[in-house]
DNA sequence: TATCTAATTAGATATTTATCGAATGAGGGA
DNA sequence: TCCCTCATTCGATAAATATCTAATTAGATA
């Protein structure tokens, strides 16, 4: 489950966000400078400016050369062009949430409020969580299929006795459609966006 | 010497420079969400979120409507674009170092090495230092008009004994250019890189 | 009105990250 | 070789910022 895509983006934000940095990027980027020098710049210690250096170095944000004991630093500017280039797209914003775990949240919700035997203990009243509950319950319907009222409250019968409360839910939160007297299951991207009322 | 538009660049970098921001502004951009959801996708507490999103919100980077007593925020992807268009040219980056205060290094610096009647208490060992004491020497003289050796000597002098090598470091640093006996002073622009050995 | 839910704000704590001084390494000269 | 300069690494402290719980605000509904 490793993206390195991700920890390298994240690694570009950190690095500039710091005054200090952004002041040293600045520098290098109207020419050479050595270490001293920059420390002197911006008003800080040299290891200081040596650490920070670093870090921009090992995110290839600046190029080093060596002159006797004197370390000449530079900007690569194409670099953070390059980087700068991946945050433009939306495409690449969501991808980076694709580290979040939602199943952990609803696994956890169904622990709560589904017995080991598969029966629902309650009903949640809090939105959320009846929404985890019923988006588990109406996956065990056939999508595509087309079920009668009896047939849906039969199968949700086994699940909690007020059956009539979740087929009408289901109805409410537009995980199933109805037309005289017939249900069945919408697509699930009209309704994983939990928004319903 | 207020410069808001630094201030905004490096706040925008320090609102993504953090992991969960980064997987909320992912989450978002998907599509819109809830506190509440958001919370439970990644793994945070409400408030925590709220806080998140607030600083994004402040920045434009997302979008906030009010359903009742839901917030669902969603990404405002122009606003990301333009942000991040903005490190892309070299100059926007070199722009950044403005806010630095050599002045105040170099004020120090004399201060340390020139006594109160303008005399060189000593000529300062560190390359840097000699340069910025050279610096300030060197502007003593008329930009374009011609010295001869001892006419350099003399003013010197009144600075300090060994004229000898202040003379030799200008042409070393390259303040300073001879020509059969003659000196003249070179444009700044040659000799502030600090580059010199 | 009393109550419920969602969100935010406030205040305290924990974690991360910047910074410094001191010690160390490395490269040239005298 | 000894010293001098520049830079880096190390270890400790200081500053910034994320996170939580508890309290508050606001909207909707019974």
């Amino acid at each position: 489950m490793e993206t390195p895509e991700h920890a390298k983006l994240l690694q570009f934000f950190k690095a500039l966000a710091h005054e200090s940095r952004l002041k040293l990027l600045g520098l290098v980027a109207q020419r050479e400078h050595s270490v001293q020098d920059l420390a002197a710049l911006v008003g800080l210690k040299e290891p200081t400016v040596s650490h920070h250096l670093t870090m921009l170095k090992n995110l290839g944000l600046v190029s080093q050369r060596q002159d006797a004991n004197t370390h000449w630093y530079a900007l690569e500017p194409e670099a953070v062009a390059n980087l700068a280039k991946r945050v433009l797209s939306r495409e690449q914003i969501a991808s980076l949430a694709a580290d979040s775990a939602p199943d952990d949240w609803q696994a956890k919700v169904l622990e709560t409020f589904v017995a080991p035997d598969g029966v629902l203990k309650s009903i949640p009243a809090s939105r959320k969580k009846r929404w985890a509950v019923l988006a588990w319950l109406v996956r065990q319907f056939e999508d595509g299929r087309r079920y009668s009222e009896a047939e849906i409250n039969a199968r949700l019968k086994e699940r909690h006795p007020d059956s009539a409360t979740l087929r009408r839910e289901f109805i409410g939160y537009k995980m199933m459609a109805r037309e005289s007297g017939v249900y069945w299951r919408l697509p699930e991207r009209d309704w994983v966006s939990e928004a319903a009322a």
